[in-house]
RNA sequence: GGCGGAGUAGCUCAGCUGGUUAGAGCAGCGGAAUCAUAAUCCGCGUGCCGGGGGUUCGAGUCCCUCCUCCGCUACCA
């Protein structure tokens, strides 16, 4: 079993290009984890509480409900078109989600980890956070200045988050690949180490939560509730929990990698509950060069970017281009460039000579030789990189090496020159070539099946496979089996624009 | 202010514990080939390795210092 999870979205609009590299990314090693042979649980999902979703479900003149269940949605559409696999898709306001969050909660209760305690300040709802005097300009949120910033008074309840400084730093000097990348790590690990403050876990007068056990005059803090649907997902707490947790990553965005990496493990330790074995802190993508805003008119939206090329060469840009352990940018102009070199005249026009000289010289159908050729040694170096790539979460990294195959396979084309092969009657040779380069194409198309599930689907078939491409295992990888294929040479895979 | 990351060819970056003439991909220039989406292959890079100083037989790679960018975080007042 292999858990994988990414952040839940938080229900105030539509989903965009940073959604989407988050999902896409978490797809791919999901994806990758398939081919090894693993059963691969894959859930994302929607925070849906709060004090801002109720506002916005106010100002559209609906309830809650609808309004959290219509953006979730637009937001499963969404990741259905960009072949998302998600085996779950958690809502926080499901009641498995409650039942998991008051279950987890008095399990902490029992151990005395909360305390009453009488907190006041400003309170910003923008960032559904308490605010220092010092933080505010002008008497607002410096991140949300639109809106005003409220004077509140109430008793809360709090988590003894100081006691677990210890217990925290354990585990990081125990796993120091717990939070990755390591420089993330370091903040954190820095940040626990100066000292933490106990945090004040539920909100007086807030509708729209989940009521605190034992005093529903209270709710759960959204932030410490959002983190309990990784837990929500697996059932707990339903002993058959134990089947999917610990998680083996939670893929994250950077901002919120306190709460996964300090709050969250503390929250489990306090309840006598496994942590997560790894917490990755993805990079961030700028917009040719520029911060993602909409204020500043810095903005694109999804379905623009996919109707570039489509959803599968949108997926392979982002992976490629904006690095899984650090930021990136996306442009059109570097889009663009990918698609042409690597994908329309790499790939695609690697396939397309391929499976035209498969037709042209053996009528459609891949010799059936034993020989292996200097290609599938190369084949075989690049798995090997491959692989180590992928199982460092390294996606980048990983798809260049696959990459490298292609360029490989074309050289091996100009080296072994088939068409005179054919001219001179020497039949063993070029059944040789042609046979290699179609184990070749095979292994590319299912490395590069969980950066692209359509197009390499489509090689896939027209290779003349009866089963799909998603349902390859290692062994097909370093063994493709190609002996007597009947290939068809498909129209354009990546049409290059006019 | 503190901590951390980064600054290497036009662009994106690789260069592990210091050691032959600093590399890759893309873009650019020249040539070859014709199976292929005019798609491919081969050849071509004198770069202040951010600036300065130092250690060493030898530093992009270690030390000091300064500059710039990014992330986290603090306080004086």
């Amino acid at each position: 079993m292999f858990y994988i999870t990414t952040a839940i979205d938080y229900s105030n609009g539509e989903p965009h290009l940073g959604h989407a590299y988050e999902k896409i990314g978490a797809d791919c090693i999901a994806r990758y984890r398939r081919l090894r042979g693993d059963n691969v649980q894959f859930v994302i999902g929607m925070d849906e509480h709060g004090q801002k979703v109720k506002q916005a479900a106010d100002t559209a003149g609906v309830e809650p409900q609808e309004w959290v269940d219509r953006i979730a949605d637009s937001f499963r559409v969404t990741w259905r078109e960009l072949q998302i696999s998600n085996t779950d898709f958690i809502q926080t306001t499901e009641e498995r989600h409650t039942r998991a969050t008051l279950a987890l909660i008095k399990r902490i209760a029992a151990g005395d980890h909360f305390y009453e305690g009488k907190y006041a300040g400003y309170y910003c709802v923008g960032c559904e956070a308490f605010k220092q005097e010092k933080d505010l300009v002008d008497g607002r949120c410096p991140d949300h200045p639109t809106r005003d910033v409220q004077w509140v008074e109430e008793s809360n309840y709090f988590f003894r988050w100081s006691a677990f400084q210890t217990q925290l730093l354990d585990l990081y000097k125990a796993q120091p690949g717990f939070l990755r990348p390591a420089a993330k790590m370091n903040e954190i690990r820095n940040l626990v180490d100066s000292g933490l403050q106990d945090i004040s876990v539920s909100r007086a007068r807030l509708p729209w939560g989940i009521p605190w056990p034992d005093n529903t005059e209270h709710s759960v803090y959204v932030w410490f509730e959002a983190v309990i649907n990784y837990l929500s997902a697996t059932g707990y707490p339903d002993p058959e929990y134990k089947n999917m947790w610990p998680a083996d990553v939670h893929v994250i965005g950077p901002d919120i990698a306190r709460f996964h990496a300090a709050l969250w493990p503390a929250m489990l330790i306090a309840a006598d509950i496994p942590v997560p074995k790894m917490v990755w802190a993805h990079g961030w993508m700028t917009l040719s060069g520029a911060r993602f805003s909409k204020s500043a008119g810095v903005t694109l939206t999804l379905p623009e970017a996919v109707q570039r090329h489509g959803a599968d060469a949108l997926r392979y840009f982002l992976l490629r281009e904006v690095p899984w352990d650090a930021n990136g940018n996306f442009s059109f102009e570097r889009f663009d460039g990918r698609y042409i070199a690597e994908l329309a005249d790499g790939y695609g026009n690697l396939a397309s000579r391929v499976f035209a000289m498969v037709t042209k010289y053996r009528d459609g159908k891949v010799p059936d030789t034993g020989d292996t050729v200097s290609l599938d040694t190369a084949g075989e170096e690049v798995i090997e990189q491959y692989s180590k790539a992928m199982d460092a979460h390294l996606l980048h990294v990983a798809g260049s090496a696959a990459w490298r195959l292609v360029s490989a396979a074309n050289a091996f084309v100009e080296e072994t020159t088939p068409w005179t092969l054919y001219k001179e009657g020497n039949k063993a040779k070029l059944d040789a070539v042609l046979a290699g380069l179609t184990r070749a194409v095979a292994r590319i198309t299912i490395m590069a099946a969980p950066y692209m599930p359509g197009k390499t689907e489509e090689v896939w078939r027209a290779m003349g496979m009866q089963s799909s491409v998603h349902d390859s295992r290692w062994d097909d990888l370093l063994r493709p089996e190609v002996r007597g294929l009947e290939v068809v040479k498909p129209s354009p895979l990546f049409p290059k624009p006019a």
